[in-house]
DNA sequence: GCCATAAAGCTAAGGCTAATAGCCTTAGCC
DNA sequence: GGCTAAGGCTATTAGCCTTAGCTTTATGGC
């Protein structure tokens, strides 16, 4: 048999096209296997763990990637600009993936490597929060402020929970300024 | 055969146990059915739509539940202190029952009458505007800010995201003074 | 150039699930 | 007393995950 060259990441590859395509229910290793070419045993060689690892790496890849797009959006901005610039791409990245987003719940619950791909997405928002002299438990406060924010933003918008005929792009600016404005007048936070 | 005197809503009550002790994998017709005392297909009579319904009715039931839960809390309370139980009753709810809060994304998606359980929840959102003089579009933003905050804060708490030592009670009450701060700026708002 | 070995594939089989079809019995009503 | 409808059942199909064990391919050392 020619070898497919499958990988670890190209699993994961496969894993992530057909949650963007149809769903987070549409991650079955039957369907990875057939899209890579190969029965679905053989993934095991690669995805030792099956179907609940393969979800934990899937969760993993998504949190790093957007990291990478929320670091780079905030790079040469600061303060208000940094804090704007970070809301709009972290709700950019859930709609321009949707699927994907939704499905990042879906990973097995105590999970050391998703916790450290946690911790530096919340290390972003760290930086972020150094312009406003956030330091110590306030910025641990004003991080878990304003990841609920982003994320509770993104988890509604991609599951279709606005339905009103405003415009979420409206509510953005809305609830980027109520941000902006609490933070700088966080306890603890210097001013620019 | 002695009947089970089973119902639709004995069906949900039994699914929201196993979801409540053993999480949303294992919402299982199979489970449900073994808890009831009843053969698997014999749901079918109740549940006509299988798997999905039921999972339809579990999100419809929690989100009705926590809207009377949020409606109670508010009672008596008007402006930033409407905003505060409000806020409070949510995250209290969502860690009294973090797996069947965890479920509800589970839902199948466009869905009527979950989307009217959605409104009567973002009812409840709209009468505690009303104290800001909020109405219109604006209220709709802010209705989605307060929504989003409470959504995500829950949501990340019940998820486990938050592992740093701080108290999270504290998170949340820096996360009502921003929101409270943000309403009483509002646009189109009034002051008390 | 050949061979040993590890990696990567396969088939087969077992056990779980949802879902459908068709049958039987109970409860209640006329 | 009998009819009807609702609420059970068993049997079956189809699809999935997972493990076990075999086969093939590629590779690296001699």
């Amino acid at each position: 048999m020619a070898r497919a060259g499958l990988s670890p990441t190209a699993v994961v590859d496969h894993a992530l096209d057909l949650i963007d395509a149809q769903g987070a229910e549409a991650l079955t290793l039957a369907a990875v296997a057939a899209r890579a070419g190969v029965a679905t045993p053989s993934l095991y060689k690669h995805v030792a763990g099956g179907l609940p690892e393969l979800r934990r790496l899937v969760a993993v890849r998504t949190v790093d990637d957007l990291t990478d797009h929320l670091a780079a959006a905030v790079l040469g901005h600061s303060r208000d600009g940094a804090v704007a610039a970070l809301l709009a791409a972290y709700a950019e990245y859930a709609t321009r993936f949707p699927r994907r987003y939704a499905a990042l719940p879906q990973a097995p619950d105590p999970d050391p490597e998703l916790t450290a791909a946690g911790e530096r997405l919340v290390n972003v928002l760290f930086a972020v929060l150094r312009g406003y002299g956030l330091e110590g438990s306030e910025a641990v406060h004003a991080a878990r402020t304003l990841r609920a924010t982003a994320h509770g933003f993104a988890s509604l918008t991609t599951a279709g929970a606005f339905q009103l005929a405003e415009d979420t792009d409206l509510t953005l600016e809305r609830l980027t300024r109520v941000l902006v404005d609490g933070l700088a007048g966080w306890p603890g936070a210097r001013g620019a």
